[in-house]
DNA sequence: ATCTAATCGAGACGGTACGTCGCGTCTTGTT
DNA sequence: AACAAGACGCGACGTACCGTCTCGATTAGAT
């Protein structure tokens, strides 16, 4: 995708007509704006690739944080999707209204839903009532956004692992004996 | 900065021999690709801001991680510098001199300064000898750039403070009574 | 008009349809091609400007000859009808159906008209009968409508006076003592 | 020629530049205007098929009179010069710089030339000093360019010829016995 | 001191893209 | 069945910026 490879500057009326088989004349009567170009290549891109929220309400913590994690991971293994985010970043949140269309459609509700599951376990008494589960979030998901985006790879195979011990012993979550903690 | 503003493809030859007030004849001669552009724009942008590395050799762990987070979260206060870090992250690893240039000469040693000072806490028996100095970075680090570079703030004030509390809980520093952990 | 003013190329469905306050389905079903449009205008405004012949029959040689030159002076002096002259000579003889329509319709009835007279005159005996009444009129015509279409104007107010008198000279016409011919 | 072919409006950019396998760049960069665009190519053309004004001081008038329309016959045999002509007339004398280019540079010269033999004439006595040279041109060229542009043809071969006889005897000029006067 | 060679600026050129306009064609829905 | 509305491809508009290349002019060093 022109976005994915090269930014908003990549998304030029011209590629894009040409790439639909169409003249730019068309294109330029369906979106008035580059930005609304890439908007709605997002839009089609999530279409396509979202699989839809699970259900994480009768599951546990831990398994939640594992899908959370698994599901963030995996959809960085694309490099397109890997691209993608890149760009994404390189806007910032600034980027207007694609920006609004990211964070806001793509973003936010799988955030919101974590953050639902957080409190509910909260609520049981399983975690630190005090948490903050943006915070939680920011620390996985930024890790490894940060590794693959920056550094291009995991440190080691286990990271994804090891990133959800370190937060579930910074939570209170009781861990079973043997477990390991941001170990190698 | 041109390329903090429009990423590689804003840095043409055209524009740096405007600005430097030469023809594009003499910046052709002394740099033959665009990339070798960037880099030398960046060295020279790194020669100006970097301060040098702290000593942290005789500091407790805990300030190491204070300023680790600290220096962080200030260079990203400025608009520039996440501009360029946001450039940074759409070229990825993949992007050739200039990536090199920033991953090896920029963070690297920084990175390598911050590993060791962990092991000498492992050696002295303060953590976990098990742990993985490059995971504690990716969470402290990820974490920071996540939110500045993707939401354009961080959740809460005490987020850094937050997020270096829960890293070293995890890593099974012996905490203060009342201490806080990801608590908002 | 649109022909006068642009030419064939200027004569679109798009503009006829506008101005006619109509779409252009309803044009195309009138009019099959641009040709067809322009002709149909050209005999439009034939029909509007047109005032008849005059019956030359029983007049004088001279008047005759006055009333001809007067005729297209005057036609040609409205800055329309020289538009849409010009336009038609840049179509020339080729021009299909729209040279078809002027030709035949509007210039060869008057030629043949005066064609006639001159015969008459012929057998009457005031001119050579050896003359051919075309070359007179190319003469007349062309000396007239040249001046108008190349140059602009004329290149003496009594010029088209003068026309006459050559046409009549050669044409071995007896002339009254003290005539002007091709004087200034 | 695009011009000879389609009139003002047929010499676009675009075709030019595709024509001179050149780009449309270089063609902005050198003329601003189609206009001047188009008198460039007059002038070119004119450079290629102007074979210089005849020295006519040195000969008899009849001679001089069959030269200039022998020449102006002889050029409008060429279906691109009558086409070309056939534009300029579209154009009109309100042609801007095309006009002007063609006017001033082309006809005008030719015309004076002519108009200084006549004037010898008359200082010789051959013909009726009161005649207006400009006058005798009009009937002349007139007649031809009329009868080729406009109805594509001549009446007669012997046209051109007759229509010299026809000014020549309006002109009071002395004629040999058996000529010919408008004859068929 | 002069000649030579490197360096420089100015600028032309081919590309690509911009955003707009007008046109002829074709489809779609509405009387 | 005739119609309006409108989408579409095409060509052209005039502009801008970029990378490449070719020129003269200037300057410096080497003879």
């Amino acid at each position: 995708m022109l976005f994915a490879d090269g930014g908003r500057a990549a998304v030029s009326f011209d590629q894009v007509a040409r790439r639909a088989g169409a003249s730019r004349t068309a294109i330029y009567r369906r979106w008035d704006t580059r930005e609304a170009l890439v908007a709605s290549a997002l839009r089609a891109f999530r279409a396509e690739s979202e699989t839809g929220l699970e259900d994480w309400a009768d599951r546990p913590l831990e398994e939640v944080l594992d899908l959370f994690v698994e599901r963030a991971a995996a959809a960085l293994e694309d490099q397109f999707a890997r691209d993608l985010l890149r760009q994404l970043v390189a806007l910032g949140p600034d980027g207007g209204a694609i920006t609004q269309t990211y964070l806001v459609e793509m973003f936010a509700p799988r955030r919101d839903a974590f953050s639902a599951k957080i409190r509910e376990a909260q609520d049981d008494g399983q975690i630190d009532p005090a948490l903050d589960p943006d915070l939680m979030q920011d620390l996985l998901a930024g890790a490894l956004i940060h590794r693959l985006l920056l550094w291009g790879d995991l440190a080691t195979d286990a990271a994804p692992k090891a990133y959800i011990e370190a937060v579930l012993e910074a939570a209170g979550f009781p861990r079973r004996p043997g477990h390991k903690t941001l170990g190698a």
